[in-house]
This record gives C-alpha cells, sequence and structure tokens, in this order.
DNA sequence: TTCATTATTGATCTATCGTTCTATTATATT
DNA sequence: AATATAATAGAACGATAGATCAATAATGAA
C-alpha cells in the first residue's frame, strides 16, 4: 500500500537518545540529530515529528531502556537492603563507565530541559518520584525483617539515597573520580549498616 | 574625558545573574539579556563582551555573592561538626527558598554550560573540589577533637556531604518539598553523630 | 498493471540567533 | 568653547535555527 522505511526506528531513537543525553535539548540542533541518526531530515520528522516530541521520545527510551530495568529488581515487593546496595553499586558503574561522561539523562532533564518541555518535566519529576518511594519500600521491608537499627528514619533515608543517585549524577558528569563516586554511594549506605 | 555610563554595571551583572541561572546559558538569547537587564544592546557589549564572557562573569558574581560568604564559615581554621551542620541547613534554606527554584548555578552550569563555556567547566570542577576539600578540613578537625566515631571514613563522609549539595539542587529545581530537602541534608550528617 | 499511499531527498522557508555598524549624545579635559 | 573619548540607541548583518515544500521512488492492494 505504501512505500516501506528504510531504517529501524528504535535504531534512529537510540542514537537520538544517546545525542540527547550527552548534550541536553536545547543544545541539541536538528542538524545534529540529522548528522548523528545519519536520516534525511524529512524522513526524522514522518518518523518522529518535531524536535520536542523527537525529545520525549528518546526520553522514554531512556526509561525503558535503562532506568525501567535497573528499576525491577529494586521494586520487587520483598526488595530489601539487598537490592538496595546493587542498585547503588550499579549506579557507580553506569556512571563511571560513560565515555564521554553524560550523567542521568532524567537529573540533565531536570536541570535544563523542564522549562522547554513540558512533559520532560513531569517525567523528571515522576522518576525520582519513582525511586524515593522504591528505596523506601525497600527499606522497609529490610526493617521489617530487622535488618536495620530500630531507630532509622525510613523516611529521611530513602530522600537521602534519592539524593545521592542525583548528586552522583551530576558529580560524574563534572568528572568525579570513580574513587569519589563510590565514597559517594557507600558512605550513603551508612545508615543501612 | 567621555560620556559616563548611565547604569551600574554591578546591578546589571546581578540581573544577568539570575537569568543565566534560573535559564541556563544555551537557552538564554541576547534578546532576554536585554530584555532582563533594561539596556540597550552595544551597551551590554560594551561593558561586558559577548555571552560567553557575560556569562562567564554573571558566575563569577555567584561565586563572590552567594557561594564565597558561605564558604568562609566552613574554611575557617577551626571549623568542625558545627559548621558542617549550618552549611547544609543553609542549603536548605537557600534552595527551598528561591522562586523559581534555580537549583545551584554551579551544578546547572556543570551539566548544562561546561560543554560550552570552557572556563565554566573548569570552575564547576574547582568549587566541588573546594567543597570536598573544606568538608573533609572541617571533620579532620572535628575528629581530632574526638568529637567523631573513630572508625569514620573521613573521605568518604566528605564525599558524600559534597554530593548532598548537589543533589539537593538538581531536586530541588526539580520541585523537591521542604521536609525532602530537609530529609536528605540530616540524613547526609548522620555518620557526624 | 494501475493507483493510492508513504518514504526519501534536497531545496527552501521564515524567524531568530549572536554580533556589529552607524549615527548621535554626553561628558572631562584643554 | 572646542575637542577627544566613550556611551547609547537602533538598524542591520550573515549565519543558522526549526520546520516544510516539491519532486521522485518504492511498495501493497485493487
Amino acid at each position: 500500500m505504501a512505500r516501506p522505511r528504510e531504517f529501524d526506528v528504535q535504531i534512529a531513537l537510540e542514537k537520538a537518545m544517546t545525542l540527547f543525553w550527552a548534550n541536553g535539548y536545547v543544545a541539541t540542533t536538528t542538524r545534529d540529530i540529522v548528522e548523528a541518526l545519519g536520516l534525511g531530515r524529512q524522513s526524522i520528522y514522518n518518523a518522529f515529528g518535531d524536535k520536542e516530541s523527537l525529545f520525549v521520545q528518546a526520553l522514554e527510551r531512556y526509561e525503558s531502556s535503562i532506568l525501567d530495568p535497573r528499576f525491577q529488581e529494586l521494586e520487587r515487593n520483598e526488595a530489601s537492603k539487598q537490592e538496595i546496595v546493587r542498585f547503588l553499586a550499579f549506579a557507580v558503574e553506569f556512571y563511571d563507565l560513560q565515555t564521554p561522561r553524560k550523567g542521568c539523562m532524567i537529573a540533565n532533564t531536570a536541570v535544563e530541559a523542564s522549562k522547554h518541555v513540558v512533559p520532560a518535566a513531569t517525567k523528571s519529576r515522576f522518576y525520582m518520584k519513582r525511586l524515593d518511594t522504591s528505596f523506601r519500600r525497600a527499606i522497609l521491608n529490610a526493617s521489617e525483617r530487622s535488618e536495620l537499627s530500630k531507630s532509622l528514619d525510613i523516611t529521611a533515608v530513602s530522600s537521602s539515597l534519592t539524593c545521592t543517585i542525583l548528586g552522583m549524577a551530576v558529580a560524574s558528569k563534572a568528572g568525579a573520580t570513580r574513587r569519589e563516586l563510590v565514597d559517594m554511594a557507600s558512605s550513603a549506605l551508612g545508615p543501612l549498616y
């Protein structure tokens, strides 16, 4: 009935994600996108709509391909101390091994793109809440299993862990060493021991 | 000998600082600057040079008018636990009371402007290091006064405090409640008690 | 095989970007 | 009062932004 698309939409979206992740929304030009995706302008507009729409789809791909898989462990009903530790350990790897250092696309978006892309602001707020809720739930489980100190302020610690993830993202992008990232993570985990 | 400037350079710079702080480097246009400063284009170029130069000067003003005064306490030779607590308490106020929420210009710069303004990248790295060093020194003092647990990993805690400041900046910009900011700060202070 | 439909290509649109030019105005020194 | 100097105001610059148009190519359904 119609001419079929010659490129893989998911691969193209992956490239757009990487580009926006590294350079942000405003600073990424449509010319950059055309070059990075290796496609014609019109093909990109056909497939993804305008720049803002492409950005939102790239952010959604970041969520589904990067974030969601990592949340899976942490959000299990029985998740406890171990899952929190593993989440933080993954964050260290994730941030440290990036070349170039891009930080976290959600944190970057909160800082840079929220003002220009309304759904992006909503998403960044949602994911921070989701992270906080996940941590709290896991801490609660650990507490019920008597793995933690009785006097622990669960709300405070979950907020602190969320804060640590965000702080690591910024520090990483600013060039923090692996050692520093490890220290940030391990120190934030202190209250659990 | 020549016509005198009709406006106050420091007041104009303050306005530029607020604008860049809220909107970032790339997203702020020279038109925005002209409107916010209430001056003619050429007057601004005469006084501050091009956009990049103005940004660096605005960032330097942020450092001297916002950051340096707060570092003063923390960087005293005798600074100890109390100064750390006060620094974090100030950060909570600072981030919470902003309208609109602008976060920290250094953190924003690290995320958004580093790629476009080389001196800004240097500055953001410098200030994170300075913060870390100040915290470490104060912790060291507290340790020597036996105010802290013997087993405390001083390097890890100072990294964690730095991380917390950055995380709070991002969380605040994303709309964190005051309660959440308080929790982030107080939980990061946990190891000191 | 024809035709409706969509993909592709590359030229092109308008708006706005950061910056500079030109002309005028205002002052301190002579 | 005359002059050198710098500030101001606004028009204008070339470059580039995001987006679209027009022409062509490729497919599946009739």
